[in-house]
DNA sequence: TAATGAAATTGAGATATGTCAATTCGGAAG
DNA sequence: CTTCCGAATTGACATATCTCAATTTCATTA
């Protein structure tokens, strides 16, 4: 019941997996780094912790220590502000990293939780930077995804502050569809990780009007949405609507 | 004429300045870093250059190189969009650092350019990440910047995407005026150093927006504004408007 | 299979903000 | 000091999106 596929091809070599054989060490712990430095890395990461649907990552305000890399599944991360409000603040899916936004504090930034049974590596972050002073590659490697996250909330700040709903969610649609085809996954053909409460609170709209625009888009032959399946019908099209726009939302 | 206070100052101890004796390098290269290690710092980064109004520090899409740290004046950062409109996606004040954004690629993903007279030190970033792997301290450091960096621009993300534009202004007033409390000025009479035009580009607000806003903040006693200069007369009440909300943009 | 509650959709009406247009203001140059 | 041009303000109107409310659909549990 707690096995996943993955942990389970993982027996065969201890109950450590490796991330040397993981599809999306290309993605997380990438190219630069050798062999035998992944191993040490290796030594550091406790891989393939399972949260079931709804459970947190880390919460807001509890005490930072651990970086995440999503191994399978969908995460999502918000804020909690004063009047209760959740509000998004990003989707993230296998190869990408939840909570560089918390290094520089004692404490999360926001709250981390699973949109569907997923498994993540955790990597003590402070580990990491005593691992990166000897590991020049992957210092680099951390400078990289910082700026990367820094360069992909700018493109967010950008289509929010300018874009009209449909722009947005378009952008949202192929920003998933570019993501899913990186996993080697079809980008056509997919389904929607969140529900249309969290896509509304990320791309600041009203869940109406989420809802309203994808049947919009429907009526338009762009998409076929049922529920959380999603078929891209018209790819240039959606393109088209974005195209002049700051285009992605989180297109690494 | 290309002389400043600051580069005049620094004759004594040759034509380089010393980050050890400027004032705001608890700001940009703070606390840990020790004098010895200063020093090395010193040896890489070209101080106290010269950037006149509406000067380029950078533009978008040019090679990447450094980094810089804003000595005094105030810079904005902003991308152009296929149709040609700017955005600006930051303002940045004496302490603060421009570009780490960039650092994941070849190019600048923004320009830089300065609101006012202002005077920069350039940071080249390859030598920074050599000089990270022999200081730890300092590549902490560099962590710490650019996580907070995500942080920032997430906060803005959140005000944008929920917030109306009284909210918005009052974010921005507000954090300006900690800023420059930061720096020893004062925090309730200061010059806004960007025109409406860019405060709207900013906040995804149309100018006429900004304007009747800090109009009606005005009637209300909150504020005093003639052209740039603004005296903040009800600060408790400026808060209140935010609380709530996601409180500040950039406060490091 | 039925029952229940949450999520999603759809409609109607309200509103904050954008757009367009007309002044007015303010600083730079002569 | 006057002239001039861009910046800022103000007004009137248009509209995209929100809000509130009513169904409908879907998924989970009994």
């Amino acid at each position: 019941m707690s096995e996943t596929f993955a942990s389970t091809a993982s027996k065969a070599k201890g109950l450590q997996q490796s991330c040397m054989h993981c599809s999306l060490s290309n993605l997380c712990v990438p190219f630069a780094v050798s062999h035998d430095e992944i191993e040490r890395l290796e030594d550091i990461i406790k891989q393939g912790k399972v949260v079931n649907r709804g459970e947190h990552i880390f919460k807001e305000h509890s005490t930072f220590r651990s970086i995440f890399a999503v191994r399978s599944g969908a995460i999502k991360t918000y804020s909690v502000s004063e009047n209760g409000e959740e509000q998004v603040t990003g989707f993230y899916l296998p190869g990408e990293i939840i909570g560089l936004d918390s290094t520089n504090t004692d404490a999360y930034s926001c709250s981390a939780k699973a949109l569907e049974r997923s498994s993540v590596c955790e990597i003590p972050f402070e580990q990491v930077e005593d691992l990166a002073t000897k590991i020049p590659t992957l210092q680099h490697h951390f400078f990289q995804l910082m700026s990367k996250e820094i360069q992909q909330s700018r493109q967010l700040t950008m289509l929010l502050s300018k874009n009209t709903a449909e722009e947005r969610i378009a952008s949202l649609i192929v920003s998933l569809s570019e993501r899913f085809k990186k996993r080697k996954l079809s980008n056509i053909q997919f389904r929607l990780p969140m529900p249309r409460n969290d896509i509304g609170s990320y791309l600041g709209l009203a869940v109406e009007t989420v809802s309203r625009v994808f049947t919009r888009f429907q009526k338009m032959g762009l998409i076929s949405v049922q529920g959380r399946e999603l078929v891209i019908e018209n790819m240039p099209a959606l393109l088209e609507i974005i195209k002049g726009h700051t285009r992605c939302i989180k297109d690494e």
